[in-house]
RNA sequence: CGGGGCGUAGCGCAGCCUGGUAGCGCGCCUGGUUUGGGACCAGGAUGUCGGAGGUUCGAAUCCUCUCGCCCCGACCA
């Protein structure tokens, strides 16, 4: 491609409305541009690189016998129904209809379309197992989209589905799968790691994220500093302290805290500790309970845990009112000393003895506060998020804590659509059994985006060479120069010949804005052709990733960069 | 949706408080000089000041309403 045939506008300054260092960049090298919230163009430039990153999808979806299909976008509202999901997924479905008033949603997701095709297709076992995949663009009307194409709401995305005739062999799809995705983030050279992970309102029995390790990531995961247990924080589990219930010491005894509701001024006013205070969270559910949680005072609540245990989809700190009527007292002075409501705490709680904890009464709490003796919960759980340093639920390492990029999820998702949509095959025994199913999803312009975030300098972008949208820049120095120009041109030729993506930057430019963008735009090699180099009959590369200069002769120069190219994509 | 902020040329911004000719830098177009790290000279184009209503002789500026966008929280690939 010749630069200046190409629309390629790369900006000086950084768009004020980019946050993260990705979304600067894609917009600055003219990848990207924004139509509205969440929702992009993917300029030419931007565009060889999703479309990069999806045939390495592809080709590994491929290799581990996933069959490509394509659904449509637009989903009828029954099928929704039939999985229950139209009322379930919120309002992130981007609902419409059409002329004749029926109901219809933009695709999120495509489990009960695919589940559909499966119904309405495979009728014998002997046509499992089955893995089939897409990849295409999904609406999810997020509440706050951002960060350029990390969190669009329009976003290209690869979703693949497994059928399998039981568990075991829906494990083996899963595995394949998790494989399949592994291969693929190195391909795409990424740092990443594989957690363990909430199944979300896609449900089913467990998961696995793949997450992009960048200080940006939305997501925090922890890891294991000795086995091999990751997962993401919302996921970690802990397990209950071994410590027996500790033997009161004190009296219980209200103080008076005049003003003082939050954890940090109430231990400060009482200079103790926030470990010393068990704090009394007020809380509603989606389905309009309340309940009272306790967890230590530094500790925070994992609102996931908490919902998985009252089988809720959502828990809300409860509104003023709420609490001044369940505890007659304004919020910041909630305790558990006489209170009437489900009680709960976290298994931490247990090991606690003479706390303090509100005391249900404006500016007062209770000091010396002990279970069992001043109060009973109902239940002790695992509630509170995870933070470095505790311990590791599998051995006796410790955890450590990162930041991280969603980029793919696998989910085992047994039977639930199956059974909802009734997709059965007939087994060896003539008998219609439920098929086990799993799901695969990929982020694609999301691993754009967080390959530049993990792969980036000062100058710009520094692109991993297999998705790269070119792989080698000419950049001639003085196009006006016909022996630089010629020079140039058969290089590009030879390229071009040997199959190698080339952008020859042929503009009339003066170098320092040529050598500006070449940095900008990252592509991994960088070809300058000047009357300096060629008295000696040479050209000058420059790798991007480290800066390395050498001198090439010009007679060799394509044959030794299509083998750079070569053994970049082994 | 709650909280915070912003809408003025393609991009970055000033002007608004205290109403009176819409500006700067970069980019863009034409001509010339220049050519190894964002050149220089000369000339030029570009705005319904996000939108609607109001106050006023007069509104980018003041008032009301509205739309959009960004950031922080709950959702997710």
């Amino acid at each position: 491609m010749r630069y200046s045939q190409y629309l390629l506008t790369t900006l000086k300054e950084t768009p004020a409305d980019a946050e993260i260092v990705s979304h600067q960049l894609m917009l600055r090298a003219g990848m990207i541009r924004k139509v509205a919230a969440g929702i992009y163009n993917y300029l030419p430039f931007g565009l060889r690189a999703v479309r990069k990153v999806e045939e390495i999808v592809r080709q590994e979806m491929e290799r581990a016998g996933a069959l490509e299909l394509l659904m449509p976008m637009v989903v009828p509202a029954e099928l929704w129904h039939e999985s229950q999901r139209w009322e379930e997924y919120g309002r992130e479905l981007l609902r419409l209809k059409d002329r004749k008033d029926t109901d219809f949603c933009l695709g999120p997701t495509h489990e009960e379309v695919v589940t559909d095709v499966v119904r309405n297709t495979v009728r014998s076992y002997r046509q499992l197992p089955l893995n089939l995949y897409q990849i295409q663009t999904k609406f999810r009307d997020e509440i706050r989209p951002r960060f350029g194409l990390m969190r669009g709401r329009e976003f290209i995305m690869k979703d693949a589905y497994s059928f399998d005739l039981d568990e075991a062999g829906a494990d083996i799809s899963y595995e394949k799968m998790f494989q399949a995705y592994r291969r693929i983030f190195e391909r795409c050279g990424l740092k990443f790691r594989a957690v363990e992970a909430d199944t979300g309102n896609i449900g089913g029995s467990s998961s696995h994220e793949f997450m992009v390790l960048a200080e940006s990531g939305e997501d925090a995961i922890v890891s294991c500093d000795s086995c091999e247990y990751a997962a993401n924080v919302e996921k970690a589990e802990l397990t209950a302290p071994a410590a027996a219930m500790p033997e009161p010491t004190a009296e219980l005894q209200r103080v008076a805290t005049p003003g003082q509701k939050t954890v940090e001024e109430v231990t400060g006013f009482l200079d103790v500790t926030p470990q010393q205070l068990v704090k009394t969270l007020i809380l509603q559910t989606d389905g309009d309970q309340t309940v009272a949680v306790l967890l230590r005072g530094d500790r925070e609540l994992n609102d996931i845990k908490l919902c998985r245990l009252l089988d809720c989809n959502e828990v809300t700190l409860a509104s003023e009112e709420v609490v001044q009527q369940v505890t007659g007292a304004p919020s910041g002075f909630a305790g558990p000393v006489g209170l009437k409501l489900r009680l709960l705490a976290d298994h931490e709680v247990a090991a606690m003895a003479d706390f303090i904890v509100g005391a249900n009464a404006a500016d007062s709490h209770y000091v010396g506060v002990n279970l069992q003796r001043d109060f009973t919960v109902e239940a002790f759980a695992d509630l509170r998020l995870t933070v470095a340093g505790d311990p590791c639920p599998r051995c006796a390492g410790q955890l450590e804590s990162w930041r991280g990029i969603e980029v793919g999820h696998v989910f085992k998702l047994g039977t639930k659509y199956s059974e909802a949509l009734g997709a059965t095959v007939l087994d060896d025994q003539g008998k219609d059994r439920l098929l086990f199913m799993g799901c695969y999803g990929i982020g694609i312009g999301r691993t754009v985006a967080a390959a530049i975030e993990q792969n980036h300098d000062d100058n710009g972008i520094v692109f991993p060479l297999p998705i790269a949208p070119f792989q080698v820049l000419i950049t001639v120095v003085n196009p006006k120069d016909d022996a630089a120009l010629q020079a140039s041109e058969n290089l590009y030729q030879a390229l071009l010949q040997a199959g190698i993506e080339v952008l020859l930057d042929d503009r009339d430019e003066r170098p320092g804005s040529k050598f500006k963008d070449a940095d900008l735009l990252g592509i991994p090699l960088r070809v300058t052709v000047g009357s300096r180099g060629l008295k000696e009959e040479a050209v000058e590369l420059q790798r991007r990733s480290d800066g390395a200069r050498t001198m090439l002769p010009l007679a060799e120069a394509a044959e030794y960069l299509a083998e750079q190219v070569r053994q970049a994509l082994a």
